[in-house]
Formats: C-alpha cells, sequence, structure tokens
DNA sequence: TTCAAAATATGAGATATCTCACATTATTCT
DNA sequence: AGAATAATGTGAGATATCTCATATTTTGAA
C-alpha cells in the first residue's frame, strides 16, 4: 500500500468529493491509498483501524472457514465503503478483502474522528443505506444458491459478466464466487459448450445461444 | 393484528422503553401492537409503511422464489427492527415476516416522523449497528451453508436449540431454514440415530452422545 | 367430534456436486 | 531464458442432496 501525497492527491480529492458524506470538514482526516492489484487491504481476522471509501478499483470480500475452505463472499466495487462495521463495532475481528486491479481508496483514521462520525448524521444515513444493500445483495444470493443448480447461476453470472458476447473470468475466482469445486464449474461450463450455448474460444467462451442462456437465466431472476 | 390501548399500553411502554433510541420523543409516533402466532406482519411484496421495534416474541423472515422454493433466511427475535430498510430506501418491496408465537411490536408511522429519524444519529447509530450485525449473522450462515455438509450444521443447530437435551422442533420449519429438502433433513436425523448420538422418543430427540454431537459441530466453529 | 389440513415418515431412483489424482498449459519472477 | 507458480483441463468414483410417490399420524378448526 502507498500513500498518494502532492499533485496526485489533490487530482483524486478533487474528482472524488466526499464532502456531502459527512457534515463536517472530513480532510484533515482523510489519505489516498492506492492498492497494487492482488494486495490485501484487510487481512483476514485483523482488527482494522482505518476505514476506507474506495473510488477506483475493484475487491475481493473473503473469509475463511475452519475446514480450510475459502468463500468468496462479494466482489467490492468503487464507489463503496470498507471497514464500516468496524468502526460501528470497536475492535471487531475482520473478513479478507484483497483487491482484485489497482485500486485507489480514500482513507479515514477511525481513532481520530470515531466519535464525530458517530455522531454525524449525514455519514450514519449514507452507512445505513450502504449496509441495508449490502445486506439485500448478500442474501439474494446466497438463497439463489441453496435453491438453484449452477447451470441457472452460471447462466446469469455469465449474462453479468460478459463483454461484448465474451465470457471471460478465471475460473478458480468464479468457482469460489459461485460456491461450486473447480471440477464442477468445469463440467457445467462443458456442458453449455455441449448444448452449444456458448463456444471456447482462444479469447474466452463466446455466446453464441443467449436466448437460451437467458431462458436458464431467468428462472432466477 | 392488534392495536394495544389502555393498561396495556401503557404497561407496555413503560416495560420496554425505546427513549434512549431516539434524541427526540417517539411516543406521538408510537402504538403497541398485537400480533397472534403466525400471523405476517409483512406480506412479501408489499410496500409497508410501518416500522416495528419488536420487543416480545419470534418470527421468521422469508423470502419466496421464482421457482416456488421457499428460503428462511432467518429467526427474527425481540429486541429487533423490522421495516428499517424500507424506511431507508423508500419504497422498497420487502421480505414476508411471519411469527412463530404470539408477539409484541411497538410500531412506528414512518411517514409521519420519516425526516426527523434520517437526522437522528442516535437512532441511526442503532440501525447502523443492527444492520451489520444483520449482515454479519447472515453471511455467516450462508457461507457455511455451502462449506459445510447438512450433518455440521445439523449438530450446531441441535445443540443451538435443543432445550435440557431435547431436541424438539418442526422438521418443516428447520428443513427450510437450513437449506435442504425435508427428506434429506430426516435422512440425517435417522443417521444420528443409527449412530447413537441421538434418541427418538414421543417428546422428541433426545441427546445421547453430546460430546460426539459437539465433535460435529466444531467442525463448523 | 369429526374432518381437513399440516406434519411426520419412508422407499426408490435420480442428479448435482465433491474429492482426488494427474497432465497440460499460462504467467510471473529472477 | 528458465524455473517456479498459478491456472486450466479431464477421468473416475464417491456422496450429499433432491424429487416424487405414498402412507400414517397429529393438529386445528367447524
Amino acid at each position: 500500500m502507498q500513500i498518494i501525497t502532492g499533485d496526485l492527491l489533490t487530482h483524486y480529492i478533487e474528482q472524488y468529493p466526499i464532502d456531502d458524506y459527512f457534515s463536517f470538514d472530513i480532510r484533515p482526516y482523510m489519505k489516498v491509498c492506492l492498492f497494487e492489484k492482488g494486495e490485501w487491504i484487510f487481512k483476514e481476522g485483523s482488527y482494522p483501524d482505518t476505514m476506507y471509501y474506495m473510488v477506483e478499483g475493484k475487491a475481493k470480500l473473503y473469509v475463511t472457514h475452519k475446514n480450510g475452505k475459502v468463500s468468496l463472499i462479494e466482489y467490492i466495487e468503487a464507489p463503496c465503503f470498507m471497514g464500516e462495521i468496524e468502526l460501528l463495532n470497536e475492535a471487531r475481528y475482520t473478513k479478507g478483502i484483497q483487491t482484485v486491479a489497482r485500486t485507489i481508496c480514500l482513507s479515514i483514521a477511525v481513532h481520530e474522528c470515531r466519535e464525530k462520525l458517530l455522531a454525524d448524521a449525514i455519514f450514519l444515513r449514507r452507512i445505513c443505506v450502504f449496509l441495508g444493500e449490502k445486506a439485500t445483495a448478500v442474501t439474494a444470493k446466497y438463497t439463489q444458491n441453496q435453491v438453484y443448480p449452477l447451470e441457472n447461476r452460471l447462466a446469469a453470472f455469465i449474462q453479468l459478466s460478459s463483454d461484448q458476447g465474451i465470457y471471460k473470468e478465471k475460473h478458480t475466482e468464479i468457482c469460489e464466487y459461485l460456491g461450486v469445486s473447480y471440477r464442477h464449474l468445469l463440467y457445467v461450463l462443458a456442458q453449455f459448450c455441449e448444448e452449444n450455448i456458448l463456444e471456447k474460444t482462444k479469447k474466452g467462451y463466446r455466446i453464441i445461444n443467449d436466448k437460451r442462456l437467458g431462458e436458464l437465466a431467468q428462472e432466477i431472476l
């Protein structure tokens, strides 16, 4: 992690004003941080004393289970908060957050302005909305996971994440996200090829029957 | 649903003061409601204009999927809020909430004091903490669901919900909560009996090998 | 008390998904 | 460039879980 100063600092602060997230001047407590791809913003199990507001980039929220298996809970995309739950509940064990791409965050030194934040209705309201949406999204994802086979969920995911009709994501990551084994993900992808829904190319999987894919996805929502 | 007035009203208001959840006097906006067992507090898909604070009782939070399957997302137990997300995001489709027992709630007419609530740091902070805990709990439950077989999760659930060494819950409800079919739940219960961990009696399943049950549960946490 | 609805129970067969072992490519780092 | 690491790909066999059909028992309401 790298702290940005000088011209770049003013650049980011100007480009992403977060003044209207607070009723007081947050700048004295704020820094701008840069995380390289693959860096951990929070190490799982640590007790962070910084809250971040991601303005550029993308990351993954992880939890590791006792049996060693790992769940990729959700993708975190700018703009969003990180470490807000830890701000509320002092000294709380955190989940792991790892960047997927170079990521820029505004960081707020919580110990310096905790009281101010917790008394700030504007800020708190934002956090409420954010937490509410997060809870709703996570719930939706996981209830679907347990009610639909991978066939449907993968179809929906491909439609969501494909670009120009090409699906090209890392299998190792997606199987964690969809909560299935690597092996099984490949089985279902192979099945989609078998059924002429996808076609495997050098550049990724090309969608050749979007209608059918949509039908499979639609059974979810 | 029945609105309580008279002596009972003052009784509940005195017994469960929620003044310290607000920085202003909430009583003008508040009523006390009683729901019978099995009643729906929110009908799924409706747009409620009331927020509740449950002070006595217990309920289930449901979502119905397109394919007709139903997920019991969580048990809601007093004290807690309901309809808080709808307060934040105006006019939001709600999930279903059904009581499991006679339940008493303080109700707040949102349309009359929405602005006041959304500007109240004390209230908002409570909601933040509540939402944060809820998100954490739901995430934990569902990531476990997908990483552990029913054997482990059921063991943990039995330890949690049994009373005096007796497990006695409705199978129809628990299979929805644990996200498995009724059939499969019965299989695993039978297996526990087979392995002399439980014993089926008229009053419910009696735990006869708590140590083993603990081992199975412990693999989770 | 009786009847309908809900809950419990069980079998048989299907399938969605997992584990493990191993081989083959890409990527990254030095 | 070469070596190490990560990602991809596939087979075989196991198992966790589901669907459906059907029978019995319990519960709740008229």
